[in-house]
DNA sequence: TACATACTGTTATATTATAACAATTCTAAC
DNA sequence: GTTAGAATTGTTATAATATAACAGTATGTA
């Protein structure tokens, strides 16, 4: 009888998950996510991270890799999750998704030594952001 | 005379990483060199993170961030440590780190949307190595 | 010498992530 | 509707990654 939500395609506890991580001005990590959902009856790691690996795989939410952290993708339904950049403040710890067609294609099509053709990137250009320079 | 950069005669421990670190064709991790180097005397967790930290620091290494793992820095004492780009073949999990000027020219002076001066980035980019394809 | 700084050694613990397995729910084909 | 495969869930245990805290040792330099 448990519908899936109707807003996306997502199961209860991914979509418990997304919408923590959607609504947070900070990414989230793990065990933050955790403490936060155990009212909600999600109570181990395990749970959490597979809501996480499926939110990343499907595009909904992008791992800040010098965070272990998540954020949620804010390029509707992230057609481009395979090629991601982040700026990231060193001092507040603010992450913003950088949607820069222009980037984006530079770094898609670039060809190192012909040797190699990439399929996905990731970049993570670190600062200090407006508030805090 | 005036110095470009200050040569750093690494410690004991430190230089016992490091060679370990240079000499691997493959990205290492901090706990595979803890069990690498205990022969050498290194015995527990932060005397290798310590070194890990300082290395990165100092440019000698580079954190794949992706890997939680380490390479040498091909670099020649990485003046561009501030400016990383990583080649890695999703297939091998061979790293390579990618020296493009024009690459690196175009991101260190990217701004994003006028509001975040860029000090640091990273960059790791995914495909399939010559080998693996 | 004396002082500051960096490095070392050590124990304990915190943080991040996965293995393994059983049960339930969803979905699509019949 | 039945049913079988796939996806999801719940659970316990443990692996993998990283740091805190504190005491001692070496090194540079004034």
């Amino acid at each position: 009888m448990t519908r899936m939500h109707k807003e996306h395609n997502l199961s209860k506890n991914q979509q418990i998950i997304f919408d923590l991580i959607h609504k947070s001005p900070e990414p989230l990590k793990a065990y933050t996510i955790l403490f936060s959902v155990q009212k909600k009856g999600i109570n181990a790691p395990p749970q959490v991270y597979r809501a996480l690996d499926k939110l990343v795989e499907i595009g909904k939410i992008h791992k800040i890799e010098s965070k272990n952290a998540f954020v949620s993708c804010k390029n509707s339904d992230c057609e481009i999750s395979k090629a991601t950049a982040f700026s990231i403040c060193e001092s507040c710890e603010m992450v913003d998704e950088i949607s820069d067609v222009k980037l984006s294609k530079y770094l898609s099509s670039f060809n190192y030594k012909k040797g190699m053709k990439f399929k996905r990137f990731n970049l993570e250009l670190f600062g200090l952001c407006k508030k805090c320079k």
